[in-house]
DNA sequence: ATTAGTTTGTTGTATGATGACTTTTGCATA
DNA sequence: TATGCAAAAGTCATCATACAACAAACTAAT
């Protein structure tokens, strides 16, 4: 009984070719193989991750479905040009300063409000199982009283995910990264973002946005959607005047001593 | 001389796999196989497309992706539940290159919606009459029977530089260029794009936009950008549909001959 | 120097086998 | 008969190997 597979929550089967698929396309979105360069080989692949070329051509395949790459016969797998890639290097640049943070924030919010509308007309089931997943798993870890950071990542990913339309989710992974660096860990923020409150907040406008694209209501779903991310907007706000608050305190402690 | 067997510039290497695509799809699609049941194992549709398993498992990875179908390990391949016609049919028949310029006009989409709601808010007076420039230019080109694709293009960017946020100015910079590959030369789009009612038409929408962003109303000016855009969305597909014809009927002509 | 032929590397396709998982079947038991 | 459990069959997932098709680089002959 309670054999190995069952001690985790639902996590299903991550199938290889799905594990490849997510490598490649963190390395290409990080840059790190330009585009119009050519992937290494089919068969370099199948001995750097260790799987069967079998598994490597599956991954391929659903890379160029999303349009990241392009295979040529007889030549090689090449990167293509890629928005996300010339945005990302754009908000990279940029990325470091608070207000330019907040307006990626803004374009996350444009991105994340469609995605909400278009996930209800479009989701099928098994995509609206996983945003229940994310869900029901941040409301664990609330009740565990441990970070839900990554689910409520995970939930906005799901989403993403429910357009059947790839760049939605490329766009999300590159703003996300950008634009949500705020872990837990910082000083200015632990009493903010672990309350019970503001998470059990954040749940409840989750809620919202499940019921309405559990519904098919796309209409619904962009207007909730918009309401949590506008507050989140909001309180994203507040956490860096307090940030603010807390740096010019320390400072003043510093030039009294 | 190179005798190739795609001498014509349609298709250069239509791989197996995505002719079997092609047909699950419009079986899916037509109904055949209701949301829900099973397909033919992979072995059964190596028989009756006579190829090998290889291909079948690509083909099927590839409307896996596109969500389509769902394989479950052990029990088969099964049609998802919520297929939405509008997604599902537009990619039916067309190659992944102009699937892929849809998906990200559809991104471009949530960009300029959002852009419209906070132009509403955000523009100051030199942004408000920047946009009504490019109004009136395009009227002005429109009477004048000459190419209106500029103005319109001034119009949308004049509308993302009034929401004061220099990345949405970026992001429609960097998904326009994609997106928007249709000039006028094509000969399958000079009748629809030159014609007059459907300029007209454009400018009909542009109005609406222009005084919602006039009136600082900004849900009216997001609604009015998405029936502008979505009708947009709609008249592309179309005008892919005919270049399709167009090209297929090319085609037919040279193989007759 | 140009061109034709050759070689080599890479992707596309075919085939067979094995493992993992799901469903069904059949049998034993109450 | 009804129920529960184990065995079996069916199916996808992965692996391994081989060959075909194609493209680029290289070599040699004119």
């Amino acid at each position: 009984m309670a054999d190995s597979t069952t001690d985790l929550r639902v996590e299903r089967k991550p199938k290889l070719s799905e594990t490849v698929v997510a490598a490649i396309r963190r390395q290409l979105l990080a840059g790190e193989i330009p585009p119009g360069n050519k992937l290494p080989t089919e068969g370099q692949l199948t001995e750097t991750f260790g799987v069967s070329r079998t598994v490597i051509r599956e991954a391929l395949a659903k890379l160029a479905a999303d349009g990241l790459v392009e295979a040529r016969q007889g030549a090689g797998v090449f990167v293509t040009e890629h928005i996300s890639t010339t945005f990302g290097a754009l908000a990279a640049d940029m990325g470091s300063k608070d207000s330019i943070a907040l307006n990626v924030l803004e374009v996350r919010l444009a991105i994340e409000i469609e995605s909400a509308g278009l996930a209800a007309i479009r989701r099928n089931a098994a995509q609206e199982a996983a945003i229940q997943e994310a869900f029901f798993e941040f409301e664990r870890l609330l009740l565990a009283s441990q970070p839900t950071g990554p689910a409520d990542l995970a939930f906005h990913r799901a989403i993403a995910s429910a357009t059947n339309n790839p760049f939605y989710v490329e766009m999300l992974d590159v703003l996300g990264r950008r634009a949500i660096p705020c872990d837990v860990t910082s000083p200015w923020s632990t009493e903010l973002v672990q309350s019970d409150d503001y998470q059990r907040g954040l749940q409840r406008e989750h809620l919202v946005i499940l019921d309405a694209i559990s519904a098919g209501d796309a209409g619904a779903a962009r207007e909730a959607m918009r309401t949590h991310l506008t507050r989140s907007q909001q309180r994203y706000r507040e956490r860096l005047q307090a940030r603010q608050a807390y740096y010019a305190k320390s400072v003043k402690a510093a030039a009294t001593e």
